[in-house]
DNA sequence: TTGAAGCACTTTGAATTGTCAAGTATACTG
DNA sequence: CAGTATACTTGACAATTCAAAGTGCTTCAA
């Protein structure tokens, strides 16, 4: 009855959660503390930033690494399979700068937008 | 006093919106109706389907062709922008495939999973 | 010595998002 | 002529995310 296992599926499932690839970004340029994660992301509060990266480590794509609990200092790092997460980051990289320009207005309110050019406005 | 725009940014922002990946995913196959693509994305409700559909649309990934209104017929297709996200898939099928495997159990309530053969695990 | 700021989070209640079920008008199939 | 399909929309409800405040302890400046 159930579906057999498909990785694409999956891993979509994951990197889909709001902030994780933002999160898998920032620990691609480097291990962080919390906040300095938080702030390097921009815009995703604590209680969620803690749950996507609780998430992430029991997925194996990062590890915390508790360097002392009080004071408290904690490093997040990524783990060698996130690590390789640099190609898909990477991918959309290429393709944003590609396609993705700084756009305004919706232009039209009806889907009428691709511009001769091929380039892609956000709303 | 506002961040400059950066293309990076901007795409996973509108990437991880939930479904738009497998939306993508299932467009790069080819062209579909409406609940076509809500049956091959699997579990998107409709409301958040054509939200998601209109996004695209004005943000010119995906074009939206009326075939007729009464009875009604719609095809959505990729642009050619919205094309170049293959290579975005194939990264991430990539990393999935070479990373993620069935697991059930999270295996430990704390987070040291990475295993020795670097595998990812799904909770 | 006092005060402010930093660290890594957690908790709360409210706001935003996403989901479910049902419904619409028409055509095709058995 | 009932049943299925098409492409959505609506409204009520559930789940997720949010901002704000708080915790307990250290370090640095005044």
């Amino acid at each position: 009855m159930e579906h057999e296992f498909c990785p694409v599926h999956e891993a979509i499932q994951v990197l889909q959660e709001k902030w994780v690839l933002h999160i898998v970004r920032s620990l691609l340029e480097g291990p962080r503390g919390f906040n300095e994660l938080s702030r390097s992301v921009g815009g995703c509060n604590p209680a969620t930033l803690a749950q996507r990266l609780d998430r992430l480590c029991d997925i194996g794509v990062v590890r915390k690494e508790v360097q002392s609990v009080m004071p408290p200092r904690t490093l997040y790092h990524l783990t060698p399979a996130g690590h390789e997460l640099q190609d898909v980051i990477s991918a959309i990289d290429r393709w944003a700068s590609a396609h993705l320009r700084p756009g305004r207005e919706p232009s039209h309110p009806v889907c009428e937008n691709s511009a001769a050019d091929g380039a892609v406005r956000l709303t």
